[in-house]
DNA sequence: CCCCGTTCGTTCACCTTTCAACTTCTTAGG
DNA sequence: CCTAAGAAGTTGAAAGGTGAACGAACGGGG
């Protein structure tokens, strides 16, 4: 029994937009890094601080933050103690359930956030929101949102 | 003198159409990257089977893939040997410059790549380009395009 | 109550990436 | 020519990431 079918190859058009999006992002990574970098701090580490800052009492649970960010709790724990070690954020025990852990920020995370969120907008700006019109990010946006959905559902499946 | 300006926050579709678009880049990647483990290859190993089987002779060199998948040199070198242990490619020497050194696409790495190839375009149809119409997939490249050509430009810049 | 399956977060061993030092070869200038 | 600047790749150590295994704690069904 055939259980192959012909591939359905991707079209010019297909292909050009597909390798532009791959190849954007990298880019774009890239660039949003090196901004950083001055003020010692990764991505990872800036969008830690920004969950934890948007947050209530500037502090979430290990597991909530893992999913928050996309990250294994293996990577997170190990992550939060290098941001612990740069006195960015602290653990402390939840009262409610002893197996789990806080992460806070601290005032000076806080501070760091503070004083890095400009820079770190205005480097998105630079190398993304102003390159294109309001209308084509809107489109963009539109175009990417059921790309969104699907892919949030099929968080940790088979 | 005063060099601080107030910091252009990002509007509310602003950032959520940044916020979309980087949600995106990590679920997709994550998503591609797991559906090419059964095979084991990462799409690191993918990008520069792809690469490789487009450029003449079947073989690039070092610098030019290094340039052309945008990594370090250093990385691509641990890259290939790990490539090359595994038996896809396999290095050469460069007449006409001896400092220089060929990767190339072995008979083996070929077959993987017409093995894996209709499963990886079938990845990225499933998770990507079937999930808007072609008209969105055109804007989305439109919008994109003069992301990439600035990002280009900044390439290894101060 | 008290298991037993689950969840929480860490740890360990292993793999990948980064960074700087290094070798070898090329090339432009004197 | 010869030399000095610099490009091509590699290397090894340190840092970061992954996945399985683990201990501690929760919580619902006998």
């Amino acid at each position: 029994m055939e259980t192959e079918t012909a591939p359905q190859w991707l079209t010019d058009e297909e292909q050009c937009a597909w390798r532009t999006h791959v190849e954007v992002n990298r880019m774009l990574t890239y660039q949003l890094e090196k901004d950083l970098q001055p003020f010692n701090l990764t991505m990872n580490d800036y969008d830690i601080l920004v969950h934890l800052s948007e947050s209530d009492e500037l502090r979430m649970r290990m597991s909530d933050l893992a999913a928050a960010t996309l990250q294994s709790k293996s990577r997170l724990s190990h992550q939060i103690t290098r941001m612990e070690n740069a006195g960015l954020v602290r653990r402390e025990n939840c009262e409610s359930d002893r197996r789990g852990l806080y992460t806070v920020l601290t005032e000076d995370g806080m501070e760091t956030m503070r004083r890095v969120a400009p820079h770190h907008v205005a480097s998105v700006r630079r190398h993304f929101v102003d390159l294109v019109s309001p209308e084509a990010l809107s489109e963009l946006h539109k175009a990417l949102t059921p790309i969104a959905e699907h892919l949030r559902s099929q968080r940790g499946k088979p």
